[in-house]
DNA sequence: TCGACCGAAAGTGTATACACTTTTTGTTTT
DNA sequence: AAAACAAAAAGTGTATACACTTTCGGTCGA
């Protein structure tokens, strides 16, 4: 899960900071809810609180973790509703973006998309769960960038990073792979160059992905430093 | 031009600089190209640099500033590429959501756009510009807000943001009539549900604004304070 | 025993100090 | 006079200090 979702210029050791943070966040090894001192993460990556301050802060940005005045900064656990909407913007987008694609679609396009749903079926089969929850949210950020609008590419991985705390990792091995085969429609609407279909198929795509939200509380990770060991 | 794009808990001191910032940039008393120097912006605003750069980092990930390494701040001069592809993401989020919107119309709603569009024109006939710029940036907003995602309008809100920084609708009075009255033409659309001249019309808008970009590159501005004040 | 209160400990918020980098300026050299 | 260099000035990056808030543990009183 990348996490220079907005590519600001930040100093590497603040970057480092927030991608630890990240991965353990989103891989679940820090539990929604978990407090995130200052102090103890400073201590634990060998820096000021300064830097982790700075982290801190991007990290509340891309709403992996919330920012409670006074009281300090905790893993999110967005809420149901909340995920809904993420979840209906990408449907709106994503659309639009499918019916763009079909008009740009060229066979160098498609050949990028297949060998992408490759790897994903590779990670898929090889139980590789972090790096299939990265490689199938990818798939639509690499539509978007052979689309050649960055700008989209970008949005588009804010919206599934955010998701990512609630969807993916949650998602069963089951669930994984078939939204590996969902793609793979995809990718062969787009090379018919099937507008209608590769729009629908998208969609019903979007709406499983969106069906296996699960929502289990668990309880707050207790010793920081040995989940970013 | 709200700030508070992503509702993110910040300090209230920290906000203000934010906002105050914003608006400068947006409304163009600040150029793009200059330089924010941390200290005169502290000096200015009575605080520690430590406030400034929270601000600093926080307007950079929404665009409105470049923060180079060691260098220091500067107003932001998006490409006129990044631009097109902030407008081709605009029309596809929009497009969809003028669809969606015309499933979820009431009359509560089309009273609450009516409501707005007049506030627009009232804003247009009195030549208050930064008004305008706001309340037509707004309407789109308000929208998204009237459908109950709020997710869908801070997204729109930071695009849009994104592209006050470029576009000049309220340089041309013009333009501005224009926009307010496109405005209308898509109320009165939804008002009838119909959807395809609905989506029809909220896709003309959007060109017309982007036809309207300008790029006359103007000279950094050199004495920020009075740009402030 | 339970709850309210109080003090200590821990933690966040902001300012400041200092090291290091970039920019500027004045001088020298060709 | 223009280019090159060097020292100083300005500016950013990080650490630390300190004030203020929240949290936690214990004591007192009902």
């Amino acid at each position: 899960m990348e996490t220079s979702s907005t590519a600001t210029s930040t100093t590497s050791s603040t970057n480092h900071i927030v991608e630890s943070l990240t991965r353990a966040i989103v891989e679940h090894r820090l539990h929604p809810g978990t407090k995130l001192a200052e102090q103890k993460l400073a201590d634990h990556f060998g820096v000021s609180r300064t830097l982790v301050r700075q982290a801190l802060f991007q990290l509340s940005q891309n709403r992996l973790i919330r920012l409670e005045p006074a009281r300090g900064a905790f893993v999110a656990a967005p809420s149901v509703e909340e995920a809904k909407q993420v979840f209906a913007v990408r449907r709106m987008l994503e659309a639009e973006m499918t019916r763009a694609f079909v008009q740009v679609v060229t066979p160098g396009k498609i050949k990028a998309l297949r060998e992408h749903v490759a790897q994903e079926k590779l990670a898929v089969s090889n139980q590789d769960v972090p790096g299939r929850t990265e490689l199938l949210g990818d798939f639509h950020v690499r539509m978007a960038e052979l689309m050649g609008n960055q700008v989209l590419a970008e949005l588009l991985r804010e919206l599934i990073s955010r998701c990512a705390l609630i969807t993916l990792m949650y998602q069963s091995a089951h669930a994984a792979e078939h939204s590996n085969e969902e793609h793979a429609e995809i990718v062969k609407a787009l090379a018919a160059k099937d507008e209608a279909l590769a729009v629908q198929l998208m969609n019903e795509h979007l709406m499983h992905v969106e069906e296996n939200l699960t929502f289990d509380r668990k309880v707050p990770t207790n010793d920081i430093s040995m989940a970013l060991s």
